[in-house]
RNA sequence: GGAUCCGUAGCUCAGCGGUAGAGCGUUCGGUUCACAUCCGAAAGGUCAGAGGUUCGAUACCUCUCGGAUCCACCA
């Protein structure tokens, strides 16, 4: 043996004798035990946090070797946002944009391109030594997803859990989706707050509104007050002037409205405000469009007509002035307002048609489930967090305006006559055109073009719209029909995971599943998805347990992040140190559910450590003569005493998810006990000693060897030529 | 604004009723005999602050201050 451990010539070695042993696959024996691995982006290449999967590697490779039918279940998410987001930005660097290819391509194109750098983040999972069952690996667009996908959104329609409404939401402009609220980050920012002056009509007397947009006062109806506003109530019912277009607005009451915010009176955009939508469905107001897709004024506006928002901004402003309608304007008004995680640019609210899941009844089994601890949440923490966010949890819209998705199988039937519909193609010229389909159909453009380019379907909704079919293929009635364009959101189809990755037969002897490890970031997103869906189509939870890690730091405990710059590669880490050292700072020291704190001079320790491993083993090879006693030596015994308590509390740790602990017995246990107190007494009387030394020694790779596989196996294949190997044995006391 | 978690050695964190612990870092001393990716030793803390419960509080309770995360909302 080397005087040092050399991972590099190690690792793939090892790796591929596992592989070829076939040792990822589940054994038929016994008891089965089934992880599945949260999804990556089919795209993305290993980062820091994925390489916290180590913690499923751990549990598999412990149950593997106390003798469970261990199964490990990898696959990979289209990601569908965040991947269009990715390709995009490669299309703009080629002078390309989406809005320059109808869907089928656009599609094929960015298929092509995540299955070129897929595999990538698989390759670079069995440098972290990763076990899992890659032969089984599933990607979320593949045939048998989309099958699930649909029959599930089958079901829930009929069964009356999905309706469709025009629906006020966050949308981007730049990334040409609506977003989730759980997508929405909300930043401060300062922004001049303008006081606008209504004329009171037929009187010389202004009302003056406080507001930070004055962009779309052209399409407002109405002014509110709060009626118990005892200053202001006296308003309500009276009428006003639109600033802008001197149409009549009557002044209603509601109170929502904050008396002592601004003025006290707001006025109300009900198509480009969350609250103002509640107000104006409450109230039975007009909701019209002032802004549209692209976040330009719409046509309706008169002179402004065509103005991106900021600049439609300034334009009022100007002209409000000119009439004399700006009170003041305060400069230095703080306010949060919601932007796009994605592109930080901000979000317009706009009221689109959308599909939504109604969660109403679904996450009452969810809430049960969880009081009931079907699911059990590790650290503890996460059952509260998982109990407050399905209290304001509503309903689910699950409509995204991209591509790379998997269709809402939904067909609108086209109606000559009636002007229901609203599309965006690009004809067989490549020129886009956005209008009313009866105008393109009665200037004898075919249907068949249409779809052909179909970049968008926008269908109205209620009695007005047009009638629709679910189905993932086109009907073939013989009438005229237009796919809905919009795609599911990624967590529709990531939350039926587990139905989708389990065959038939393991859905009877492995569901639910036994841990679901996950970044807790994702348990508002992914986990209550799962759960509810589970409940939902399988009457039962995904998962017993859920383990839940937070971010993974540098060491002065930041988050990393590209614009930090402080992120580690965890590939570097491995050429660096190896895979082992790696794994082990990932656990070590880190108490569970807290943050993970990696630094270079903790793998470093930790390559130390498995070094310090390595020439434990070197010494005890050194002697092969053993001399049997009658009676062990107080050493021996003091020794083999302090191994199994090791044992036992390194099982039971690992059992209890408790990682940091169960690694740090085994580290004190080899590097404090055994190498600086047992060995060094053996050295007087080396020989007597030997069969104690490579017990311990055995039983000591056996216990680590979950934490670090490499450097155990390649010790225990050096020791124990005509063995087995060690990925199948866990120590007994 | 609401919720949760956390303030213990320079750093990262254990401890969670009975005179303060680990790793890393620092300083000092060690080159034969497994390992300098090592061994031995030392320095370093009113356990955030103030009250309370208790024979006794770093630990339990209340408040204050400081930090983190999540959620809601802001015309």
């Amino acid at each position: 043996m080397d005087k040092h451990y050399k991972p590099a010539e190690v690792e793939g070695k090892i790796y591929s004798l596992w592989e070829k042993g076939g040792y990822f696959s589940a054994p038929n024996a016994k008891k089965p035990y089934t992880i599945i691995m949260p999804p990556p982006n089919a795209n993305a290449s290993l980062h820091a946090g994925h390489a916290m999967y180590t913690i499923d590697d751990i549990l598999i490779r412990f149950k593997r070797m106390q003798g469970f039918s261990a199964l490990w279940i990898p696959g990979t998410d289209h990601a569908g946002f965040e991947t269009q987001f990715v390709y995009e930005k490669y299309l703009k660097k080629q002078g390309k944009s989406r809005m320059d290819f109808d869907r089928k391509t656009l599609y094929q194109d960015i298929y092509d391109f995540v299955k070129e750098n897929s595999g990538l983040i698989f390759k670079q999972f069995t440098r972290l030594g990763f076990s899992a069952d890659w032969k089984r690996s599933v990607f979320t667009l593949e045939d048998k997803v989309i099958q699930q996908v649909f029959k599930t959104f089958k079901k829930m329609y009929d069964e009356g859990y999905i309706k469709r409404d025009e629906y006020i939401v966050n949308y981007c402009t730049y990334c040409g989706t609506s977003l989730a609220d759980l997508e929405v980050v909300h930043i401060e920012r300062t922004d001049p707050l303008f006081y606008v002056r209504y004329p009171v009509k037929g009187k010389k007397d202004f009302i003056t509104v406080a507001t930070v947009r004055p962009e779309p006062i052209f399409v407002d109806t109405h002014l509110a007050v709060n009626p118990k506003d005892k200053k202001r109530n006296h308003l309500i019912g009276q009428t006003v002037l639109n600033p802008l277009t001197d149409a009549e607005m009557q002044i209603i009451g509601d109170e929502y409205v904050d008396p002592e915010f601004g003025t006290g009176i707001v006025k109300l955009t009900p198509a480009h405000d969350p609250n103002d939508f509640k107000v104006a469905k409450k109230h039975n107001l007009p909701i019209t469009t002032a802004i549209d897709w692209n976040g330009r004024i719409v046509k309706e506006g008169g002179k402004y007509a065509g103005l991106k928002v900021k600049q439609a901004r300034e334009a009022v402003v100007l002209d409000l002035k000119e009439k004399g309608l700006i009170e003041k304007i305060d400069e230095n008004y703080l306010h949060s307002l919601a932007t796009c995680y994605k592109c930080g640019r901000d979000l317009e609210p706009l009221t689109i048609p959308n599909w939504f899941i109604k969660v109403e009844k679904l996450k009452e089994k969810v809430k049960k489930a969880t009081t009931d601890n079907k699911v059990k949440f590790i650290p503890h923490k996460f059952k509260s967090h998982m109990l407050s966010w399905l209290e304001i949890m509503h309903d689910w819209p699950i409509s995204r305006q991209i591509v790379w998705g998997i269709r809402i199988p939904i067909w609108y039937e086209v109606d000559p006559k009636a002007s229901n519909i609203w599309v965006w193609f690009i004809d067989k010229d490549k020129k886009p055109h956005q209008d009313n389909l009866r105008k393109f159909l009665d200037q004898g453009i075919k249907i068949e073009e249409i779809e052909q380019g179909l970049q968008k379907v926008h269908a109205l909704t209620g009695p007005s719209g047009p009638k629709y079919v679910i189905s993932d293929k086109k009907p073939t009635d013989g009438k005229m029909y237009l796919p809905e364009t919009d795609t599911f959101d990624t967590w529709f189809s990531s939350g039926q995971w587990p139905l989708i990755v389990l065959n038939k037969d393991e859905m009877k002897s492995r569901y639910p599943t036994d841990v679901m490890g996950t970044l807790s970031d994702i348990l508002k997103l992914w986990v209550s998805r799962m759960i509810m869906f589970g409940l939902y189509l399988e009457s039962e939870v995904p998962f017993k347990e859920v383990f839940l890690w937070s971010m993974v730091a540098d060491k002065f405990g930041k988050k990393m992040s590209k614009s930090k710059g402080n992120v580690v590669n965890p590939i570097e880490m491995i050429d660096k140190y190896g895979a082992d050292a790696l794994r082990m700072s990932l656990v070590y020291g880190i108490p569970a559910g807290g943050k993970v704190i990696l630094s270079d001079d903790k793998v470093r320790g930790m390559r130390n450590f498995a070094n310090k491993l390595w020439n434990v083993a070197r010494f005890v090879e050194m002697e092969k003569e053993k001399v049997k006693t009658e009676s062990l030596h107080k050493d021996d015994k003091w020794i083999l005493a302090e191994l199994n308590t090791t044992i036992k509390t390194v099982t039971d740790s690992l059992e209890k998810y408790k990682f940091n602990e169960a690694s740090e017995t085994i580290y004190e246990f080899i590097w404090h006990k055994f190498a600086d107190i047992y060995i060094e007494k053996t050295k007087s009387r080396r020989k007597e000693a030997q069969q104690t030394l490579e017990h311990v020694l055995d039983e000591s790779l056996k216990l680590l060897h979950p934490f670090m596989p490499f450097v155990t196996e390649e010790i225990w294949g050096k020791l124990n030529k005509d063995k087995p190997l060690i990925i199948t044995s866990w120590p007994t006391i």
